[in-house]
DNA sequence: CTATAAATAAGTATAAATACGTAGTTTTTA
DNA sequence: TAAAAACTACGTATTTATACTTATTTATAG
């Protein structure tokens, strides 16, 4: 199991590194900066759960669960925070953590909780997380799995000639598609479509 | 010298609209909805001066500072605030306000102000505001006034034709003024100039 | 098993953007 | 006031995107 911590205050991290190896969890880095944090996470999606503080400089933590669990759904993350108030809690859980715990929490606590948050979700605190942004989006415009992959080489400046190199398909498909795209965003042109996905935080970065 | 004023207040809006008349200022129109004013301030960049408040729904007054300033940075911003903070003046000044009143401020001291803000930096309140988004984003791309106001159409879902129409020029011009503002963002197309400039927040809304 | 949605593709046409080059005019500033 | 920067504009050509339509194949859910 391999894990990474996300949290400014130096010491915190390093005991709760420490905890972490001795049950058995290899702690791959510590960050304080969750910027740096995500763009780690970004290039070597190697890890298994991630474990991070809500109250953070430059990027607030609900934030990044929410960019985490867009890319990968299936990666774990404990939120750790200092504040025991149900409201945060319920912010964290539904901004993609899997489970709450306040900074108060004692070795016991942490290694229940991530053998919890490994079990199915009845085990986990968490029921449902209706508010994630991904699925605000595909609520909100019904895109199709197909056109949500093109959605993305759109947003990855290619053309429609290269997404269809790149999907195996012909570039009329690829038209089509797109004009779909743009009928549901209900946008002008590319501008439009770029514009609305990245509200969304569906861009790369 | 045409200007525009931004304030929930409306009764204050229209007090102010009265006293700036008398000094000579027409006044264009007095928005409450600070969304509303950004859009029309987009559309036609005819205005000269701005009085804002801070303290407004929906958009407050320090971004709409950032916003203006980073497309016209010669457009004039008097902010007249409730509150006699100077921690508030400081983060009105760097998020491009030039001149920061509190609402007690007498008709001499508006038209003190709007003579200080057209003079030289040293005469206005403001020494630097190192922290302007703007600044980021013009220090590295290094756009000019003119392409500020073209990407800014650009956001805006215009095309070139559209874009000469509004600027009155030609549309080849426009042509010219992409060509060279894809260059400097280093984009393949539109679609990597919209997903630079909303990193540095110069979107629409 | 059969409607329905999704994915695929093409015809035809037009509009828009990009590429690469050149160059005159105005404004800023050193 | 001379030099630099910004703004303006066009020629020519190609690529790309959009508009509007029709249609077949493939999943998929009822």
């Amino acid at each position: 199991m391999r894990a990474i911590i996300i949290d400014d205050h130096k010491i915190f991290g390093e005991g709760l590194s420490m905890i972490l190896e001795k049950i058995d969890i290899s702690v791959v880095r510590v960050f304080q900066d969750p910027k740096e944090a995500w763009l780690y996470f970004h290039k070597f999606q190697n890890i298994d759960i991630i474990f991070t503080d809500i109250n953070m400089p430059e990027m607030n933590g609900f934030k990044l669960c929410e960019k985490i669990k867009n890319i990968n759904s299936s990666i774990k993350i404990i939120v750790l925070s200092m504040y025991d108030d149900k409201r945060i809690k319920k912010q964290a859980l539904q901004s993609g953590a899997d489970i709450y715990l306040t900074k108060t929490a004692s070795k016991g606590d942490i290694q229940k909780a991530v053998k919890n948050c490994f079990l199915n979700k009845d085990f986990a605190q968490k029921k449902s997380q209706p508010n994630l942004i991904k699925d605000k989006f595909t609520m909100k415009y019904k895109l199709t799995k197909r056109e949500r992959e093109i959605l993305v080489q759109i947003l990855d400046e290619k053309s429609n000639q290269e997404i269809a190199e790149v999907l195996q398909i012909s570039k009329r498909t690829v038209e089509t598609h797109r004009k779909n795209i743009q009928l549901k965003l209900k946008a002008k042109n590319s501008v439009g479509i770029v514009k609305i996905a990245l509200q969304y935080d569906l861009g790369v970065i």
